[in-house]
DNA sequence: ACATAAATAGACCGGTAGTCTAAATCCCGA
DNA sequence: TCGGGATTTAGACTACCGGTCTATTTATGT
C-alpha cells in the first residue's frame, strides 16, 4: 500500500478518505477495468430458436472476446491474476466473483434451455467449476505462449475450447462413461 | 510466525536455524502430512492388459481414495487449502505441485495408452486444468456439503466424476463438438 | 465574515517476517 | 578431564506492512 500511494503521489489521509481499506481499492480498480465486459453474458434474443451447436458456437465467441480483452488490457489480466491467486482479493471482489458466477450462470441456463447443457447437476455447480476451468486454461496459455508459435498457439487454443465444453455436455453424450 | 512459535513454544533463533523462512516450515509440513498418499498415481502392472471403462473405474477410486484421506486428516485438508488460496504457499511449494502434475501426467499418459484419455492436447495441460478441476470440484463440495444430505452428497459425488472424465475424453468421443 | 463541515497530510501504532548478537551447549583431541 | 572451536539456541531488535489519529487546510452555507 506505501509503494502504491508513494507511485502514485497520493497520500493516506486522502486515500483512506474514499477507501475503507486495501481490499476495496483493489476493488474498485477491478470493477472500473471490467466495466468494457460487464455484458458478456448477454443472450440476444434469436436464442430461443438456437440449435446446440449455435449454443457452443456462441459461446466460443464469447470466449474469444475475454481472451482478446485479457491479451490487450494487460493490467487488468495482472488483476485478474492476483484476484485467482490472492484470497484477501477474492474476499474484496466476493461480490464482482458472484456476478461473474451468476453471468455464467445464466448463459448456462440458456445452454440447458436448447439441450446443449447438462441438467443433472447443479447450475451453481457447473457455473463455479466453468469459471475454474477458464482462469486454468488461461493461466496455462499465458505461461507457456512463450514457447508456442501463434499458429501453434491459435490450433491449440481452439482444441482447448472443448476442455470447457466436454464438463458441461449432458452425459448421455459421453460414449463409454463410468456406471 | 511469532503466533505459531509462541502456540509451539519454539524460539525464533532455533525454528530460523532449520528452516530458511515461513514458506519451507510451510512445505516441509506438507511434504511430511503428504507422505502417506505419495504414491496416488501408481499404475499396476496389469494396466497394459486394460481398456478405458477398467482406466476410469480405477481413477475413481484413486479420486475416492484422495477424498477420503482429506477427509479424516483435517489438518492436511487445511494445508492444502491454505496452499489453494494463498499465493506465497504455492511459491514455497512449487516442487511439491510439480511433483503433484507430474503424477497426474503419469496417470493421464497410462490412460493414453489404453485409449481412455484424448491425445490431441499437450499432457502438461491436461495435468494442469484436471489438478484445478479437482480442486475446484472438492472446494464446491466443501462449501456446500452442509446444505446436502449424505445421500444427496454421495449421489453428487459419483456424477461429479464425469466432470473430470469429460474433458479427459477424446474429442471424437463428444457428439456434436463445434467444427 | 464567520461557523461548521468536509477533505487532506503525514506522524504514528500494533503487528509482521526475518536478522543479529551473545550466551549456552556440544564435541573431540590432548 | 580439560580446553577451545564449532554448533545450537534464545530473544532483543529491525524494517516494513496496513491502518488509525490528529491537526490543519479547504470548502460551504448563512
Amino acid at each position: 500500500m506505501n509503494r502504491i500511494l508513494a507511485d502514485a503521489s497520493e497520500s493516506k489521509g486522502r486515500t483512506y478518505h474514499y477507501f475503507a481499506d486495501k481490499g476495496e481499492l483493489f476493488r474498485a480498480t477491478l470493477e472500473r477495468r471490467l466495466e468494457p465486459i460487464t455484458d458478456f453474458h448477454a443472450i440476444p434474443d434469436e436464442a430461443r430458436g438456437w440449435g446446440a451447436g449455435e449454443f457452443w458456437a456462441r459461446l466460443g465467441s464469447v470466449c474469444d472476446r475475454l481472451t482478446r480483452v485479457l491479451q490487450d488490457d494487460m493490467q487488468l489480466a495482472s488483476l485478474m491474476r492476483t484476484l485467482h491467486e490472492e484470497r484477501a482479493a477474492q474476499a474484496a471482489c466476493a461480490d464482482l466473483l458472484d456476478a461473474l458466477r451468476k453471468g455464467i450462470g445464466s448463459l448456462l441456463t440458456a445452454g440447458q434451455a436448447v439441450g446443449a447443457v447438462r441438467g443433472d447437476l447443479p447450475l451453481a455447480l457447473l457455473s463455479a467449476i466453468t469459471l475454474d476451468l477458464v482462469v486454468a486454461v488461461d493461466r496455462w496459455f499465458a505461461l507457456n505462449a512463450a514457447t508456442l508459435s501463434a499458429d501453434e498457439e491459435a490450433d491449440l487454443s481452439r482444441r482447448a475450447f472443448t476442455l470447457l465444453m466436454a464438463p458441461l455436455l449432458p452425459p448421455h453424450s459421453l460414449k463409454g462413461s463410468l456406471p
